[in-house]
DNA sequence: AATGGGATGTACGAAATGGTACATTGACGT
DNA sequence: ACGTCAATGTACCATTTCGTACATCCCATT
């Protein structure tokens, strides 16, 4: 695979830099396959790269010595893994890691630092991204707390969707009861729920969306606030300087 | 109130810094007192100040249209309220209001840039908190997704107690129910568990840490992770430049 | 001392989720 | 075609939390 030219990066935050921008951080890119399971960021280990995905979902997950373990954010396409470096911190207790296979264009940790000293644009727009993430953190604290199963899932099952290409994409039970914090039963009868209302078709290993706009209402207002705030300050944010 | 010299500054972030970067933005500070239930972030209003709380307690919430709402993080004299300037960001659906009462150190949002652009180790200092303040936001999640209301509780007085001066706090149970996304009477309940084994005393609006001990072992893994990771990067984490 | 309202105590049945166990099925390698 | 195993389907009861209703109790104000 090839450093892309601006025009072919998919990532949201690579490609709202201007082009000269862009081309500045563009030899301190190196493209990178990603596979399902691999660690992007091990807890508690120095972090070596920024990761901006290009294809391909990663979920941000804590957990506890006792086994719970839960996902906190997802990353795709519009995003990167990797952000504690932008903090300043060299490892964290998150642990992050691929869901969907894909692709991503990772920068060193120096040459990062590098970039966000020297290129104001991008150290903007990765301050912004961090504020969506968090925000959407908040959110999924949110869900946790006050949205049924049913809500949840289908909150997750849009988020996905936004960050594949099609309706369809590859997760089981199991790791859905993971993301979810919920038991994997739970899981496999909320699924025929959402399959009998005709909003989505499972397959062994697969769940394809067949009705976005009813998953939307089913999932309420636990979906949409850190998208919009993507949008918002990212998609059409302007970037001066 | 004064604005206090730095030797009797209270706040954790600003009492990291050497002598001569606080005197740097002293000037710029102004000390403000803190009621209850005053708000310091008002959702999708333009943000104004950052505030370093010197004593009391903060909440941050977020909420939806259909009136769910939900604690996603506490501020004490730790931390600082307003982080979404450190972000470029101007506002935010988040809000921030006074859980219990105190006073803070507020800068303006211009001398606020100014001094993340002038003064490295204040902005260093900020970076690594916002870290924590997002870790700290994983956890409520992964608290809010896989454990009890007991242990959420327990969760929550200690992380109240780490913020306040003495044994002694006002809640009521209905704040705690807001704060905790369970019902009310469900906190009355809970309440009555802690105190039957001797970890708390309630009276009327008010809740005494008795056993801080036990209450950890309630509380168990929910609780210290972030705790750790701001004593890792922030009490004791070097700040170069 | 009266009084009004916020705060707390208590009590259900209903609903959601957890915990566990086990049968079935589809995909893949041999 | 067969065997194997991950993935899924289903069942059942225990536990937790919700929803709701209402009684009681502090305590500041009058």
């Amino acid at each position: 695979m090839l450093v892309p030219s601006k025009r072919y990066v998919r990532n949201g935050l690579l490609s709202v830099l201007r082009s000269d921008d862009y081309a500045a951080i563009q030899s301190a890119i190196e493209p990178v396959a990603l596979g399902r399971k691999d660690v992007l960021v091990q807890p508690e280990q120095p972090l070596t790269h920024v990761y901006f995905l290009e294809r391909g979902v990663a979920s941000v997950v804590v957990g506890t010595p006792e086994g719970k373990r839960i996902e906190v954010g997802i990353v795709g396409h519009e995003g990167a893994a990797g952000l504690p470096l932008l903090f300043d911190v060299d490892s964290t207790p998150h642990e992050t890691f691929i869901q969907i296979e894909g692709e991503a264009l990772r920068i060193g940790k120096a040459a990062f630092f590098r970039a966000l000293e020297q290129i104001p644009a991008f150290r903007k727009v990765m301050l912004r991204y961090a504020h969506v993430f968090q925000l959407h953190m908040a959110y999924t604290a949110l869900s946790h707390g006050s949205y049924t199963l049913e809500e949840r899932l289908a909150r997750w099952l849009l988020m996905c969707h936004d960050r594949v290409d099609g309706d369809e994409f590859p997760i089981t039970h199991e790791f859905l009861s993971i993301m979810l914090g919920v038991h994997r039963p739970g899981v496999t009868t909320t699924i025929h729920v959402l399959e009998g209302a005709g909003l989505i078709r499972a397959r062994r290993s697969f769940i394809e969306i067949v009705n976005r706009e009813k998953l939307r209402i089913v999932a309420g207002d636990s979906y949409g606030v850190p998208e919009a705030e993507y949008r918002r300050l990212i998609t059409n944010g302007a970037l001066p300087d």
